[in-house]
DNA sequence: TTGAAAGCGGTACCAA
DNA sequence: TTGGTACCGCTTTCAA
């Protein structure tokens, strides 16, 4: 690092002792016009930033906070709650350290121990799998927030989504478009953002005395290529269910594209839903039918949750929230063929 | 922030100094084996981890670098940057800040700004615009490594792609399918991955005696909806050109989906070419022939510069890198119907 | 109105 | 082999 100036260099020009440089630069009362007026202009003209590391290690302050996601992207909405984080941080003059795990628990608790490490004064984490021991084991005393919806919701501070819901919404509009036969298409490994859409899909079928038909297939890293597979295995035991839910928009990506092939259309012959509301299902080819998690509204909640943790004082704080799902409707599901 | 550990709780369980303990988990030469191994069993115990705020405040150094981008996810590709950033970073044990400047100069500089204060001991920018001159004001004497291809390939340090030889590599592509009238369709603003793209689409084009169309609509915020624009345009003036190459994948989208609600088949009537390999263009459906830009290797080599320029020494670092473009034939293009 | 001293959590240097 | 002292850059307290 190249030497920026400090207050004590200010100090030396101004002919001033550094602690009366550190005061006029924060408008203390006890420091006159003119000498503040001064001191400024020698740092406006050094380029003087304050050392916040230095500011906070004195004041044992924060002013990071830290982010560990499986992946940026590639297959995962945690762009979305980024780009929200780092908004809703930086309005109250935090920076944010994101670590990408690679969907390796032990670079996962890498980034967490660097961050810890680092000073940041909460870690939101979206773990890669649902065993979060080593999370823990590492963040020691730093509060750590979870998302994503892969952990326990008893955790101490956790923002999920309500995935129970999901498998609600989904039965209630293909069952409205007059489905009967529907299967949940879902993939390894098990974790509870999939044993949840599970629940809730089995539910809502019996409440209507439908038989719920569940297909685990193929593994979340490649969820395009689970939903081809998951088709494969649905033809060759006889004609489709006329609706298939998919775990993710990949999926449901995969599973048309292989119907299709196979000279089915969508929603013609089967009607087809994912779940995630990522972007290429607004393409207006996909035009994908799926389930929106409010992906912003996490991370903006995240943010704000974890600077509360760290400024502390007596504000109340909500630990816990649960976010809903919302239905978005596109071409991809129609009518029960009768 | 809840009270860690630090070098003195452990001094006063062992009944030594700080400075003892501070060797002792240095394993420094100079503490007995006993030490080292009591020091160390409380340490662990204690759940300690060192404060690098304050072991790179008296050392002057720092372990981390930041990164600025425009936006994660949302068009742009530095989501899969930032993965490549975030493994390399932490391969040297560097923590990574990020910020989102969701297109806006202002709070741009903010983020390098508050990251400078927070002391990275360098900055890897992806501008949003060209005018980088406010950056530079925040940096100070912070390295500020340039990404993205907006910036003037003579700042001190850049990783960027060569955009010009995309145009060849279009021009070339589709030529070699026989189309003789080719039009490049880009957007505003202009800035340098606009221009260069428009100079060496002309230069090849004019290489090969062919008349060059270059049409410019809408704005790079709805690169997709810029397309659907650019397809209006075309058809209004009478037959369209017989390829298009579009300044990226999203408007490679909408102008698909524009020609095919004219009732032009793609690749039948109009071939359409890409840029930047996004996701999306892998989807069987899609199918889109584009420039694959080498987004992971800029992302490795953009944290090994920063690093190498933290870390300093006599290393010598490449401090501008020119990165090429690679064609990626999918099935959006095709020979030219006679 | 100003500054000297102390301390935040580390590390380097040198004396015991 | 151990520890005292000083210092990194900053802020707070208190005395001048």
């Amino acid at each position: 690092m190249a030497d920026r100036p400090t207050l004590k260099t200010i100090g030396q020009i101004a002919g001033l002792s550094h602690v009366a440089v550190s005061k006029a630069l924060r408008d203390a009362p006890d420091i006159s016009a003119a000498t503040k007026e001064r001191v400024r202009k020698i740092a406006d003209e050094l380029g003087y930033t304050p050392n916040l590391a230095a500011r906070n290690l004195y004041l044992r302050r924060s002013s990071a906070i830290g982010m560990v996601v499986p992946a940026m992207g590639d297959s995962t909405a945690y762009d979305l709650v980024f780009n929200e984080v780092s908004a809703a941080a930086a309005a109250m003059d935090f920076c944010v350290m994101l670590g990408s795990s690679h969907r390796d628990t032990q670079l996962e608790a890498r980034h967490c121990a660097m961050m810890v490490g680092n000073q940041v004064g909460a870690i939101i984490v979206a773990p890669c799998t649902s065993d979060i021991s080593r999370i823990k084991a590492a963040c020691a005393s730093t509060p750590v927030i979870f998302i994503g919806g892969k952990t326990d919701p008893e955790e101490q501070y956790a923002l999920l989504c309500d995935y129970r819901r999901s498998g609600v919404l989904a039965v209630e509009h293909l069952a409205g478009l007059g489905h009967r036969d529907i299967a949940l298409l879902t993939y390894g490994p098990s974790n509870r953002t999939v044993s949840q859409k599970e629940e809730g899909f089995a539910e809502a079928m019996e409440r209507r005395q439908l038989t719920p038909r569940i297909l685990r297939s193929g593994d979340a890293a490649d969820a395009l290529q689970a939903g081809v597979d998951a088709v494969e295995t649905l033809l060759e035991s006889g004609p489709p269910p006329t609706a298939l839910w998919c775990a993710s928009d990949y999926m449901a990506i995969g599973v048309m594209d292989a119907l299709r092939r196979r000279g089915l259309s969508v929603p013609g012959d089967v009607s087809v839903m994912g779940h995630d509301d990522l972007f290429f299902g607004r393409y207006p080819d996909v035009g994908l039918t799926t389930l929106h998690t409010p992906m912003a509204e996490i991370g903006r909640a995240a943010a704000e949750l974890a600077i509360a943790l760290i400024e502390g004082g007596g504000r109340e704080v909500c630990p816990r929230q649960i976010f809903r799902p919302s239905l978005v409707v596109r071409g991809s599901t129609g009518p029960v063929r009768l």
